[in-house]
DNA sequence: ATGAAAGCGCTAACAC
DNA sequence: GTGTTAGCGCTTTCAT
């Protein structure tokens, strides 16, 4: 069943059955009224690829993110997912990992299929400080598509970002457990995205603004798995602290873990704090105290400006949208 | 930058340059070498709409779950994301939520994207019994393109289902709590989908072949939330129960809460077992034994149909796969 | 307000 | 082995 078929059972040529579809002003409300009802009768539904076709758009958003499994990119992804539909937008979904050239793979891929935007969730796409050839591919396909990074910043033409304030947040934190006493705080981390470097930029503005010495041996780079990170914790006999920042709930979770392991008394002996006040932060005990970046907002913000960017003539956005996070203390911390 | 640009610049016809991009034997060496340099110079990617115009299909395979920030989802999808793109094929991913109105939506906007199959995960789309009007839209799916269900079943022409085998598992786990001297086993559930009724049929099942009563008041809807699950259990006091199988892990890790909350001793006072073997399942304290429902497994055997589907003539295929559960033994249980 | 017809960029059947 | 050409189903001028 196509368009010509329509025409024929309305008696109309298929330009009008077209005008139809498209909800076009110049048609008649008696002839939209026929058309429709014959379109509805016969279940038609125009031809999405004649129809990309012939406006070189099918609608579809490409979400590129290293891995939807990973709790906080699973939230994003949900979120996104939902408000395109609200806009009559479809999602193709890409699981990148973390490696260069698979990323620029299905960047190139996504692009390909004439995807209307692009959508990168994860800091892991800001690339590094003093590796700038690494993020090219995003500058190119930026010339193509809006791109908008959630979690990381980039500056270029055509790339809007928004991301929480890591730095500042973990500049906060941190100065709170100096001031309630403690001097030897942990910080844990699992990658060198753009955002693991801001915090712990803030990590050790803090530490420096309070007179405290930045210790190399207090930044640990660890994979993030809870039970690796408990154990490596309980192997490093030599290593003293008396407070974590765990980069993401799930290293939290596993000084927690160290430290039930050591009979350590949280908050009191050892205070922790996580990242992305996930579900893993209320299944340990003591539940954790977490950082909350708020994604939603995250996903909200890029969802308007991508809106305004697709529809309007002249939008007038910002590329660099910094979203204050806030702590959301539960039993690990005592401030 | 199209096929007409590149035929002139190679001095070949537009027929030729389509063989070439198809990879066609019939074209010399020669002449694909030097059509495909020039496709390369000019960075030339054919056009996704015209192809899909012609060809009727653009490679896509639509993915329909109710919510990918659950962890099971999450996981599944990435894992179908992943396989998918190593067979050339991309996802549109639909979160559809529980309404029956929505889902059934989000199942024509993908059919009328022209996907090549669809894949519905979760036991939401199997419908309950004695409903069974509410599954006819997925019937109706299945005459138009294959479609496969990830842990659930249904009995469908076209219709291709892998799920684990709930009843099995549960029955076992059951039977065991029995075995190890437990009489009074709560049964914590969220849902009446396919995959919650099985689970209650184990149950059920166990006790009775262990001459025990099923007690109504020992099967519990809840809404799937650690503390509301542990707030719950802490109410109703009157409640006896000396074990519990929680048919998702929060639900577990919210008796795990309930349990230390009342100091109990786990497992001695109380057994508990999750489904889904979770992240929060080591995140929790003790770490919960949980149902391993083995979900890469069942996206395995399922993009394996798919592809037999897609590419051969006549693949002769079960279209009901049922995988033997296990359970993943930690400490909060005695058996 | 409506219709005729020219693309959109590709595939594939057919001709050579 | 290569070229010609007729669709694929729609949108969109341009007439009327």
């Amino acid at each position: 069943m196509n368009i010509y078929d329509i025409a024929e059972l309305a008696g109309v040529s298929i330009a009008t059955v077209s005008r139809v579809v498209n909800d076009s002003p110049r048609v008649s409300e008696k002839t939209k009224q026929k058309v429709r009802a014959i379109m509805e009768e016969n279940g038609y539904t125009p031809n999405v690829f004649a129809r990309g076709l012939g406006l070189d758009s099918m609608k579809t958003i490409g979400i590129l993110c290293p891995d939807v499994s990973d709790a906080y990119m699973a939230t994003a992804v949900a979120h996104l997912e939902r408000s395109m539909h609200e806009h009559g937008y479809d999602c193709i979904l890409c699981c990148s990992g973390f490696e260069q050239s698979i990323k620029e793979k299905y960047v190139s891929l996504l692009l390909a299929k004439r995807i209307d935007a692009l959508i990168m969730v994860g800091s892991t796409y800001a690339g590094v400080e003093g590796e700038e050839s690494r993020i090219q591919y995003v500058l190119d396909a930026a010339r193509q598509v809006p791109v908008f990074l959630i979690n990381g910043y980039l500056d270029g033409e055509n790339i809007y970002c928004a991301y929480g304030d890591d730095y500042q947040i973990t500049y906060d934190v941190t100065s709170q457990m100096i001031e309630s006493g403690r001097r030897r705080i942990l910080f844990l981390c699992d990658s060198h995205s753009y955002s693991a470097v801001r915090k712990l930029a803030g990590y050790e503005s803090a530490l420096k603004s309070h007179g405290l010495p930045v210790l190399g041996d207090l930044k640990l780079y660890v994979k993030n798995r809870i039970h690796t990170v408990r154990d490596i914790l309980l192997e490093r006999r030599d290593l003293r602290f008396d407070s974590v920042i765990g980069t993401d709930d799930g290293l939290a979770v596993g000084a927690i873990k160290y430290a039930n392991a050591k009979l350590l008394k949280i908050p009191e002996d050892i205070c922790i704090t996580g990242f992305n006040n996930s579900t893993l932060s209320i299944c340990s005990d003591p539940e954790l105290s977490s950082v909350d970046n708020r994604v939603e907002e995250l996903c909200n913000i890029t969802i308007s400006n991508m809106m305004k960017i697709l529809q309007e003539k002249d939008p007038q956005i910002s590329r660099n949208c910094k979203v204050p996070c806030r702590l959301v203390k539960r039993c690990t911390t005592d401030f």
